[in-house]
DNA sequence: AGCACGCCGACT
DNA sequence: GTCGGCGTGCTC
């Protein structure tokens, strides 16, 4: 027994790992990598993680040094080898500090060493009550898979027989029973292991049905959610039942990968193609890629999941670096794929058969039929509020946002003095509109373009005998107000749904009939390059809300726009998304962009645009100072919103062919970063690794 | 990130 | 004379 040196990780920003002393005999421990400590830092205690596995003797010449000792340790919770290499490669590969990263995912409550001991009563109090919890909906899915499931679900146990990393493509079309197939494989590796498995899903709070599915699946086993929204006790319990490895089936969104899972055996990344993957702020990680390094570090299968691929998994499928599964029929008896319609509005125009809403005439006939059939109609517009602009048409004024370089949107008022008011959304600026333009007085302000509320103000007013319900945040943030909206659809009776992005995922709509998208023009053109595979995938994703029943015919989706000519529709109604992305990744290759190059972002935010430039070349001129052959580095540029909440923000893009030589540069450019930070508070330096908004 | 130290302006 | 502004530097 003696007095060793540990490192520890603080929780704070810093880069640089802590020694302490550890007294074996005090703490009645020996060090350990992954051990939770209290230390003092500063005047401050701390929590820290121990984090070598070898510890040198103390001397006296430490004494010296006049080190502090390991506090106190926390005897309940460590942290799995595992678990520390991801965070010691994300902390790598994003440029972050480790500490930052390794308590990001430690529930807060765990963090206060106060609360240690009550913590640990709680847990022993928590794990009577929640052992004989049963799911409410208890409806055990016990598929019979087709023939094509069976053939993907034996593949999948030849290679978790193997217990070795696969990365594996579960390709299928809306309604292929996907989901049946990885929630069977995943039983199987239960029974067999003894192990636990990880499903990520993009949101869990857009797909409520697959939580009660999963726990329907696994009936006599612990399953664990996690997202960001339960609540502190929930989440302080589902840690611990993980990390002990009592929770066999963890279910949850991005963060869940940096979950302690000692004895997990596989990875699923549900919808992988899912933008909200990655987080666009604080640590910038992608779930997916770092579900992807986990399961090769610790040699498990990791299934990804899609009916349309991203870019990136579409790499590896061409460069056979994925072994490819594909579901092509729908599992459901009697289920048919959606037959889809354009409705050239360019046409209609000329032909005057289109509205000032933009409803052409052929939607209304569509929107009537379904309605006298006794089905429902799902309107898809991805816009929320009444009107994206509040336009003056006499001076060109348009209501930008006081903070932010975007347009107020014109959204109704439930109650109130005034009927509308105008609404940011991406600073949560609320005011009145103005009653004449401020800028010439004219008292014509007209809104231009239409959101959710708008259609639903005009068809309510065309069709007042058909009900009419409206998803979108605004109708949903209240508790429970989702849940009603969608049982409501459940019941069947013919109504008008108009709804956003929030319709396209997970749910089952038995008794549409009709989808109709309005407003996908702009997403045709976009600057962003990834807006197309995006615009693809949403569209097939509301194609297949409609028709999932026996009882329901033939389904139909409805398209408007002004480019009946462009390739993604013939792609989409010949159902050919292979060709489709295969080109697109093809061009990517040819004009030298992800996922055939590798970019980073180093992001400044300021009060003024000047310093934010100064830096910019700063940095720019130090990489460029360094040695490099396969990198592109930009010139400094404005964010697409380059004013937020009243900071503006610029951007500097770096380019390579070479993930390595990529890395090297982002380590170089931060060691001035750090410099730079050091010097002015005030302005705020981020790298964006694999950037997906610019 | 915190927190202290430190050096300048406006206050009982 | 001192309270407090936030620039700079350090935390084992």
């Amino acid at each position: 027994m003696s007095i060793k040196i540990v490192k520890v990780a603080i929780d704070v920003p810093l880069f640089q790992l802590f020694d302490y002393l550890w007294d074996e005999n005090k703490l009645n421990h020996p060090p350990r990598q992954g051990l939770i400590v209290k230390v003092e830092f500063g005047k401050k205690e701390k929590i820290g993680i121990v984090l070598q596995n070898k510890y040198l003797e103390s001397n006296s010449n430490d004494q010296q040094r006049k080190l502090k000792s390991v506090l106190e340790l926390a005897q309940v919770i460590k942290m799995d080898e595992g678990l520390i290499r991801l965070c010691q490669f994300a902390s790598k590969y994003y440029l972050k500090p480790l500490g930052e990263i390794l308590f990001s995912s430690i529930p807060t409550e765990w963090k206060k060493t106060e609360r240690w001991d009550a913590l640990e009563k709680q847990k022993n109090r928590k794990l009577k009550k929640e052992i004989t919890y049963l799911p409410e909906n208890s409806e055990v899915e016990t598929w019979p898979l087709n023939q094509e499931q069976k053939y993907a679900y034996d593949q999948l146990n030849k290679i978790s027989c193997k217990k070795e990393f696969e990365l594996i493509l579960l390709k299928g079309v809306t309604g292929s029973g996907k989901t049946a197939v990885y929630l069977q494989w995943l039983k199987t590796i239960l029974q067999e292991n003894n192990g636990q498995c990880l499903i990520l899903v993009p949101e869990i709070n857009l797909t409520p049905q697959l939580e009660k599915v999963i726990r329907g699946v696994f009936v006599n086993e612990e399953v664990s959610v996690l997202h960001s929204n339960i609540t502190a006790a929930k989440r302080n319990y589902a840690w611990w039942q993980i990390q002990n490895g009592i929770s066999r089936v963890i279910i949850g969104t991005r963060l869940s990968i940096f979950a302690p899972i000692p004895n997990l055996k596989a990875i699923v990344v549900d919808e992988e193609h899912d933008g909200s993957y990655k987080q666009q702020d604080g640590l910038r990680y992608n779930a997916r890629d770092l579900a992807i390094w986990r399961g090769a570090d610790i040699k498990i299968p990791v299934v990804l999941t899609s009916a349309t691929p991203s870019s990136e998994t579409w790499q590896k499928v061409i460069e056979k670096k994925i072994t490819l599964l594909e579901l092509n029929k729908k599992a459901k008896k009697g289920a048919t794929f959606s037959q889809l319609h354009l409705i050239d509005t360019n046409k209609a125009k000329k032909n005057k058969t289109i509205d000032s809403y933009g409803l052409t005439i052929e939607i209304k006939k569509v929107i009537e039929e379904t309605w006298k059939r006794n089905k429902q109609t799902l309107i898809y517009i991805n816009r929320r509020g009444y009107s994206p602009i509040l336009h003056c048409a006499a001076c060109q004024w348009k209501s930008e946002c006081k903070k932010c370089s975007a347009w107020m949107v014109v959204h109704k008022k439930n109650s109130g003095k005034s009927d509308f008011n105008l609404q940011c959304h991406h600073c949560g600026l609320v005011m009145l509109p103005p009653k004449y333009c401020p800028d010439c007085g004219n008292q014509d302000l007209v809104t231009i373009g239409l959101g959710t509320q708008k259609i639903e103000e005009h068809l309510s007013q065309e069709y007042p005998k058909i009900e009419l319900l409206r998803i979108d945040s605004d109708t949903t943030k209240n508790k429970g107000s989702a849940d009603a909206l969608f049982s409501k659809i459940h019941e069947g009776k013919p109504c008008l749904i108009v709804g956003t992005q929030m319709i396209t995922k997970g749910h089952d709509f038995q008794h549409v009939e009709t989808v109709i998208v309005l407003d996908v023009d702009k997403s045709l053109f976009s600057q962003d390059f990834r807006a197309i595979e995006k615009i693809f995938s949403q569209l097939v994703q509301v194609a297949g809300r409609g028709g999932r029943s026996e009882e329901t015919e033939q389904s139909n989706i409805y398209i408007q726009t002004e480019f009946v000519e462009h390739p993604l529709f013939k792609a989409l109604s010949e159902h050919r998304y292979d060709d489709f992305i295969t080109d697109i990744v093809m061009e990517r290759k040819e004009n030298e962009l992800p996922p055939y190059t590798y970019q980073a972002l180093i992001i400044v935010e300021s009060k003024t645009e000047k310093n934010n430039l100064e830096i910019l070349h700063e940095i720019k001129n130090y990489i460029e100072g360094q040695k490099y052959l396969k990198t592109l580095i930009y010139d400094p540029t404005p964010r697409m919103l380059h004013k937020l909440s009243g900071v503006e923000r610029n951007q500097l893009l770096i380019e390579s062919k070479e993930r390595t030589e990529l890395q090297t540069l982002l380590e170089k450019a931060l060691d001035l970063i750090e410099e730079l930070k050091k010097k002015s508070r005030a302005i705020k330096i981020h790298i964006d690794r694999d950037p997906t908004i610019f």
